[in-house]
DNA sequence: TGTACATCAGTGAACGCGCGTTCACTGATGTAC
DNA sequence: TGTACATCAGTGAACGCGCGTTCACTGATGTAC
């Protein structure tokens, strides 16, 4: 599909690419269209052959954001194979796993300021990433005594709160950046305790 | 020690005050020093001769938050009366007030992409802020036999991850705005699950 | 109490800059005959 | 196969704008005598 003739071929990738390069150098707010055109090797002008505008670039980078996102949780999840609670936990750390393997891609989905109600691909894209993790917390939570067995949404919720904030807080040079926990350590025992919580782990495990 | 005869007299803090407005208004990005001065009332040229410059301005604006943000958890964590866990659960209920109340202020400090090490007061601050949480985790963390007691400067940072996740995808417009739980509601119910895996709470409370 | 003077907070005009966006254009590509 | 033409991706120059910052200034306030 890619055709190497210069009218550039795929130059609405191209940008793509250069705006995720720029944002995991110098986060959201560093991108300019104006840059991202120059690292593509195209006069800004050339950008509104392919997008709307500056605000529907990052939409586009978003939406493949949460396209990838929502896959890789899926993979993860595998179906809920081999139980419900490994299942659960690899997509756990499938969360943290795409922020740090995808730089560009998490801070356009969740610190650009952008509305996922703009667009409707990109609400669709992150519908079904939400979705991925509702699944993965429901049948999860089938293995709950049904008594005391919390509305799945909530504790997806808190899954969702929990790794977003070990992502901004520990994952980058933010505030918490001391401390000799890795991220992943932080993540991994902080839903081990949780789902403890929940009586879904042994006391002694 | 406020004169209001016309050298304004309190400019330095009205800018601040208007700073504060604005972020809480439209967001940190929508913040400019002109805007800030026009607000108090006044030339952009006249909050030099406060600040070093807009980055100066936004961290005093951040270090106040962080002063009130640990005066705050302080006053919650109360000593640690009655009972550790009462203390803590009412420290973790403390963030999340804070974060509402003060909707200039959190943005500033965990939205703004300024360094917490630019400034010795501003990384003061935010230190005694991180000091509050963890002194909490840790007279709790003697509650835990111990031999399965993780570090308490590892589960101040789950319930401070916790505590950011929630602001961030469920306290403002952004993309978990849905469903039926307040944040509180979703806060104090993770804190409570996430406890009881750390048999701080009985398992049928 | 009154005058002379130093201080310094705020003015107003100007700056250079880079941004997002527009517009008429050009020139390579693909298609029709 | 070759020529004429339509298409449309990308150019280049220009725009208006608002930003952060600077600078020489002014004029109110506080102090010394």
């Amino acid at each position: 599909m890619p055709k190497q003739g210069y009218h550039h071929g795929n130059l609405r990738q191209a940008l793509v690419d250069a705006t995720l390069r720029l944002i995991a150098e110098q986060g959201p707010r560093g991108f300019t269209l104006s840059d991202a055109a120059k690292l593509a090797g195209v006069t800004p002008a050339a950008v509104y052959r392919h997008f709307a505008g500056r605000e529907d670039l990052i939409a586009e980078v978003a939406r493949q954001g949460f396209e990838i996102f929502a896959d890789l949780m899926e993979h993860a999840y595998n179906g809920g194979k081999p139980t419900a609670l490994v299942a659960f936990e690899a997509t756990g750390r499938a969360y943290l796993a795409f922020a740090r393997k995808f730089p560009g891609h998490y801070p356009a989905m969740f610190e650009s300021g952008i509305s996922l109600n703009a667009n409707p691909d990109l609400a669709r894209a992150a519908e079904r990433a939400r979705g991925v993790l509702l699944r993965a917390a429901q049948q999860l939570s089938e293995h709950i005594p049904a008594g005391r067995r919390p509305p799945a949404s909530m504790f997806a919720n808190h899954i969702w709160a929990l790794s977003h904030g070990v992502v901004e807080l520990f994952a980058r040079g933010a505030p918490g950046t001391r401390g000799p926990f890795t991220p992943e350590d932080l993540l991994e025992s902080g839903i081990g305790i949780y789902l403890r919580g929940l009586g879904l782990v042994p006391p002694d495990a």
